[in-house]
DNA sequence: TTTTTATACCTAATTTAATTATGTATAAGG
DNA sequence: CCTTATACATAATTAAATTAGGTATAAAAA
């Protein structure tokens, strides 16, 4: 993760992001679409990734769908009923905290 | 804080960016100014505080200045050549960070 | 006046997210 | 043929933070 402990605990939240936009993703493709669109700053790893997949299934946030591609494996995760519920929290979460950060660092908005 | 997994991995840049604004500040106003800043949103625990501050004298990012205050102790924090050189690094990072996560959330901004 | 709240420091045990280092297997490219 | 890319997985370790204590003085409230 570019060296920067800022990421840790926000992982959860970048992958349910991802699923509530695109549907539906497989692992794989959810550390190329963050590799992509962070321009390669972002590198999830797959000791952390498939870790908290398989959590946020066991709490009843994804579903898991299995498909052979080619001859491959993928497993397709998408948000459940409380997944999409929990990710709007989650989305609101991380407005505080880039609102509270930027007061912090930013000492021009503080009130 | 806040019961948000988003503000692990901030602490030690929070503190940074405060000391390299006020000169030096003890640990429990440290506690107060983000607690101010943030509205209470942000809580800095003291076992998350006192060790990370501790850490980080060792590390020599900060230096240390103990003084005695209406008979009660105040440990001064302040940083060092090093620590306001680490300080600029991690203010950048930061800046990144929240980029990053900004393009991830508000996919308008994707490249 | 006694109790609570605020100020001010501290640490030890536990939790948990992530890193690091593996492992398996197929497909594609050089 | 060998390397890279695709695609999954786990086990050991690290490290930040939480939780839950502890000490002590000063001020405010009951």
């Amino acid at each position: 993760m570019k060296n920067s402990q800022l990421y840790k605990g926000s992982l959860n939240t970048i992958i349910m992001k991802l699923l509530e936009e695109n549907g539906k993703m497989y692992g794989y493709e959810i550390t190329q679409k963050v590799k992509g669109i962070t321009q390669g700053e972002l590198l999830i790893t797959e000791g952390a990734l498939y870790p908290a997949l398989h959590k946020l299934e066991a709490e009843g946030i994804l579903d898991v769908e299995i498909e052979k591609v080619d001859n491959r494996l993928r497993k397709y995760y998408k948000l459940t009923e409380k997944g999409t519920t929990e990710t709007i929290n989650r989305l609101s979460e991380l407005e505080d905290f880039i609102r509270n950060m930027q007061s912090l660092v930013n000492p021009k908005l503080e009130f």
